[in-house]
DNA sequence: GAATTAACTTATGTGTACATTAATCTTAAA
DNA sequence: TTTAAGATTAATGTACACATAAGTTAATTC
């Protein structure tokens, strides 16, 4: 990772560790102890920790630092409950504005989830992670509303907590996402070329409810 | 202004600044400049700044500093439009979950409300700012669901910044907003008091729109 | 031995000096 | 006069030292 900036580069090393599940609930992310391991001083780390808190995805006590959120099963209901409705926005707003060539981007993207052919290794796990990020995360930026993408975002990355936290990754079974996922996806993007606003908008809420319920039927 | 903590006293002071429209689009917030005039030295500065361009409030040039975005008419579309539907939320959601005493509490804000005599005054105009802001987060706070607050919080934030830069604040001529508020406010509290979510929904949401349009009959 | 208080430890909170760089101004050549 | 290279400036970026307070351990009292 490039060390340009260091604010970012400590944000990115700091969310990364924390999708990487390498804190538990209720840790405390150290200044001193992150500045030492990124090699970085308190500063920029301290920047990062600000930044992480102020977007809500680390807590804080004062005076006494900044912590990991104890995930419950009501909090879980709350992210995914904002990130259904305000993805179903984005994907009306997509429809609304998306261009022929973002609609290709789109496609190429859901052309490389429907190529993965062993579900169960670990790099196709990455490659859907990363196209399924990439998928929301672009329909948000084609709604071309900055606030709408701003929450969206937001939502979609605490989301990720849960689903990093709860995930079989480890257990080597493949998750559900990965059957029904490219299918909802393209109905998706189908309807948005279709410039079928109200469609977009009730496929993309019906497919984030579809995530939230295979991830609890666990609960 | 107490100053127990420098970083919130500094966010809460620059935000104030914003809101007074002590700056114009594209002015940038010197750190040094600020640390001097708050009082303080540039570390808590730079932190609130920081926390702002986070979320949202301030843009950001590298090595250049924070500045007041630009208010665009299409970028006033999209705040009201997240605005909009996302109160629309967090009024279905407080019809499901508030309490008898958060209804009272709404309704005691109301009366304040009905009881400005003059509008054209700087007081009652004061009072009514501090009125609907009060009504509209307690309605975010009252959905019990930290992310929509969240959300909701800085739609209304940053659409606020929109009705102070165009407001007639200085002209002394009363908004229509001081007419037609109290009664769309009740309205919205008589529905949450009846558990009707979807009528909650759609009046907050129109109410919203209203703001809009009122505003926006200028451009 | 339990409870309260005092000292200590460790992490954040804050100020400040110095480094770096984007933007501007100056100067010299075409 | 125009243009481009170089110096200047004024701001952010970064590190670090010291202040402060929360939490913990040790000591003292009953």
């Amino acid at each position: 990772m490039a060390k340009a900036n260091l604010d970012e580069f400590a944000y990115q090393a700091i969310i990364n560790l924390i999708l990487e599940n390498h804190y538990r609930p209720g840790d405390f992310l150290l200044e001193t102890e992150l500045a030492k391991s990124l090699g970085l001083s308190r500063t920029p780390v301290r920047h990062a920790l600000g930044q992480l808190t102020a977007e809500g995805f680390l807590d804080k006590k004062k005076k006494k630092g900044c912590f990991i959120p104890s995930p419950t099963p009501e909090d879980a209901r709350n992210v995914f409950y904002a990130r259904e409705h305000i993805e179903g926005l984005t994907a009306s707003s997509a429809a609304r504005h998306a261009s022929e060539d973002e609609i290709r981007q789109l496609l190429r993207l859901v052309e490389k989830e429907k190529a993965i052919t062993d579900p169960a290794t670990r790099e196709s796990k990455r490659t859907y992670v990363s196209v399924n990020e990439n998928f929301h995360l672009n329909i948000a930026r084609i709604s071309k509303n900055r606030y709408l993408e701003q929450y969206c975002r937001h939502a979609f990355w605490r989301s990720n907590t849960y689903i990093f936290f709860f995930d079989k990754y480890y257990s080597g079974k493949p998750e559900e996402g990965q059957v029904t996922g490219p299918r909802q996806h393209m109905e998706i993007i189908r309807a948005i070329e279709n410039r079928n606003e109200e469609k977009a908008g009730n496929l993309m809420r019906q497919h984030v409810r579809t995530t939230f319920e295979q991830l609890f039927i666990k609960l």
